[in-house]
RNA sequence: GCCGAUGUAGCUCAGUUGGCCAGAGCAGCUGAUUUGUAAUCAGCUGGUCGGGGGUUCGAAUCCCUCCAUCGGCUCCA
């Protein structure tokens, strides 16, 4: 007999070799028809695995990601047998489980190549499939054995991965006619896998590198109801019309021009407002904490990045050096703003009481950005940092690094961006020479990092490798209408610029000292984050950032007149109205999508003309009643000022 | 940059076995209608079918090339 501990710390006596399947059949029957994998002592199991011994168990279903894992990484398996019995001498990379699906990386030979027209074959074939409901066998192979087998079947990439294993590690799994090299888990039988849907197809570097062949990356999602897979078919078409570079161009709030040059946005009048928003939202905010606002120039001599380190890492992959006709002078485009505020650091001597200096500025940056890695407003060649430095004494990091986590965090707060993930990036210390300065200050910035983080209480993941090449980092990441992350604000720590830019302070000892650096921007750039903003809010903004908090609407010709004061009074009282000759001719509808998004109407009619007033009425509550121009300017300065109290 | 796909009017889209002057709805303009919040009526304007080259008696349709966009890969200071 063995003991099995499950996650409520219950212990239950099982014989010895029994399997995940069993246990959940000793629980209910229900369980046992949904359970997908296990976890033995905190290690992935197929649930048809004998345990042996006692164990701390957790069984998974559909509702926890790794039962949803074991579901998709079976069917990446099915995928391969299908695509093998289709397109014979097909040789296969890998074909992992992800977020919404799977894929395989196929290498399909040079005459073959597989588009859209062909996912429904590769649908049927799966389904014909998984309905003869195949099992999945897990076998225990030597590293001989298992190079002899992939290397009979010519499968080069397999040969590759599993040179790199351990021998006495590598298992295979079996299912009919094909056998993968898999660590598992896997899925009892197909049978389970009922709806199936291809869902794109791709180029991928093989292993990631860029230098290396090209497969073909299939990805597909598989459900265990054909319900779920329509449901999440219309969570995909609800999503799109969330998109911001959608709802971008249905408000007019920016654009492309093929002319101008790709990934240059320009911003359009009722963009422009918005972005003056968030921006002076901001401003009042950094006033709290200390901020001064700084400008700098667009362009600066390359011998500036030379100094920083950045012309050494990014020069040749970036816009090139822009130069004068006569004097023979090298400029760049401004690609970031921290040598410029170093620089302004510089200009006079500091006092350790003077820190810190904390600069801000709102920065416009260009970055060449490959072609084929431009979207929308999320990445773009040049762009607006809400950026700032701060230059702090050793003592004072902690302090300032958790109050710039305060201010990004009342910003999510109060932009209702509640699931974000906050990811600590670190150096990869096995390749350090993608990264400048000493051991000593990276782990110094490092541990900064991560004591702070801590003690503001900050759920945290870490990505080892993911630092700036100059320090570590604190990211905010937040998801897009369909669940891609994007990184938003951003916290870096950095003693290496002000090394090399030679920045001191006299400390209270009458010594020269080193600051250190913060770099920070919690939107991350107003273009990135108002992409997301848009794709959150589906373009209807909170009040305070609206564009058009109002319109007003003439019921009939005669109250034009009436109307049009209207329009002026609005201004007046600091009230962005939507002045809009179409709604000033009488017999028109609403049309517009855009007039939807605006949170006030106002009406006028008959009634309203001869009492000076207006009928108010907000967008998806309906009346709130007849008041006069200056009562509604009071009843809206409160609403904005209730949003903006509320967080 | 690489793989795959897409590009027809301001917007959403029809139109490909190559064949009359290239279509619709919405938007716009003109007029009528007088109506309390997503669709009144009539008429009109609007397109180098992404650009260039080629095949053909004839190209939106087939081929080449360039550009832009979309989904990924790589990259992301």
């Amino acid at each position: 007999m063995i003991k099995i501990t499950f996650p409520d710390n219950n212990v239950r006596e099982y014989e010895s070799g029994i399997t995940g399947y069993e246990i959940a059949k000793s629980i209910s029957h229900n369980l046992a028809k949904e359970v997908l994998s296990i976890s033995v002592n905190g290690e992935l199991w197929d649930i048809t695995r004998p345990i042996n011994n006692d164990a701390t168990i957790k069984l998974y279903t559909w509702d926890d990601d790794n039962g949803k894992h074991a579901f998709w990484h079976s069917s990446a398996h099915l995928m391969a047998e299908a695509l093998e019995a289709l397109y014979p001498g097909i040789k296969f990379g890998i074909g992992p489980a992800i977020e919404n699906g799977f894929y395989y990386d196929v290498d399909l030979g040079n005459d073959t190549v597989i588009s859209e027209t062909d996912f429904p074959k590769i649908e049927a074939k799966m389904l014909e499939i998984a309905r003869t409901k195949i099992a999945f066998v897990r076998e225990d192979i030597s590293k001989n054995d298992a190079l002899t087998y992939f290397r009979n079947k010519g499968e080069e990439y397999k040969l590759e991965l599993i040179s790199e294993l351990v021998d006495g590690t590598i298992t295979l799994y079996k299912q009919g006619n094909f056998t993968d090299l898999c660590r598992g888990p896997h899925l009892s039988t197909s049978e389970n896998i009922k709806a199936i849907k291809i869902t794109a197809i791709a180029g991928a570097y093989w292993r990631g590198d860029e230098k290396r062949k090209q497969l073909t990356r299939i990805y597909g999602i598989t459900f265990p109801k054909q319900k779920m897979l329509e449901e999440y078919l219309v969570f995909l078409e609800e999503a799109k019309k969330r998109d911001h570079r959608k709802v971008g161009k249905e408000l007019e709030l920016f654009m492309f021009s093929a002319k101008v040059g790709m990934g240059l946005p320009m911003w359009l009048p009722k963009g422009a407002k918005l972005r003056e928003l968030l921006e002076n939202f901001l401003k009042k905010l950094q006033v709290r904490y200390g901020y001064e606002q700084v400008i700098t120039p667009h362009i600066g001599q390359k011998e500036l990045y030379v100094t920083s380190g950045h012309y050494e890492k990014y020069g040749k992959d970036s816009f090139q050096p822009i130069k004068t006709p006569t004097e023979g002078e090298e400029f760049l485009l401004k690609p970031m703003n921290c040598p410029h505020h170093c620089e302004m650091y510089k200009l006079k001597p500091h006092s350790y009481k003077d820190l810190p200096v904390r600069y801000a500025e709102f920065g416009t940056v260009y970055r060449y950005e490959q072609s084929g890695e431009l979207h929308g407003l999320t990445r773009v060649r040049g762009f607006t940092q809400d950026d700032a430095h701060l230059f702090c004494r050793p003592d004072q990091l902690k302090e300032e690094f958790m109050k710039v986590i305060d201010i990004i965090l009342y910003i999510f707060k109060t932009l209702n961006f509640n699931d974000y993930i906050a990811q600590i990036s670190l150096r990869d210390p096995s390749n350090k020479e993608k990264y400048i300065g000493s051991d000593e200050n990276w782990s110094k910035a490092e541990s900064a990092i991560i004591e702070a983080s801590q003690e503001k209480g900050l759920k945290t993941i870490t990505e080892i490798g993911e630092a700036a090449f100059y320090g570590p980092k604190l990211d905010f990441m937040v998801r897009d209408a369909i669940g891609r992350k994007w990184q938003l604000g951003t916290i870096q720590v950095d003693y290496n610029l002000p090394e090399r830019f030679e920045l001191e302070y006299i400390g209270k000892d009458d010594q020269k000292h080193r600051p250190v650096m913060i770099h920070r921007a919690p939107f991350g750039s107003m273009e990135r984050f108002i992409a997301v903003l848009i794709e959150h809010t589906g373009g209807k903004f909170p009040l305070w950032l609206t564009p058009e908090q109002a319109v007003i609407l003439p019921i009939s010709e005669k109250f034009n007149d009436y109307a049009k004061k209207v329009f002026n009074l609005l201004k007046n009282y600091d009230i962005r109205s939507l002045v809009d000759e179409r709604n000033e001719k009488i017999g028109k509808k609403i049309r517009d999508n855009e007039l939807k998004k605006i949170p006030y109407l106002l009406i006028v009619g008959e009634k309203e003309a001869e009492t000076e007033s207006v009928s108010v009425r907000r967008q998806g509550e309906g009346d709130k009643g007849t008041m006069t121009i200056e009562q509604f300017a009071v009843f809206l300065n409160n609403e904005v000022k209730k949003e903006l109290e509320e967080v």
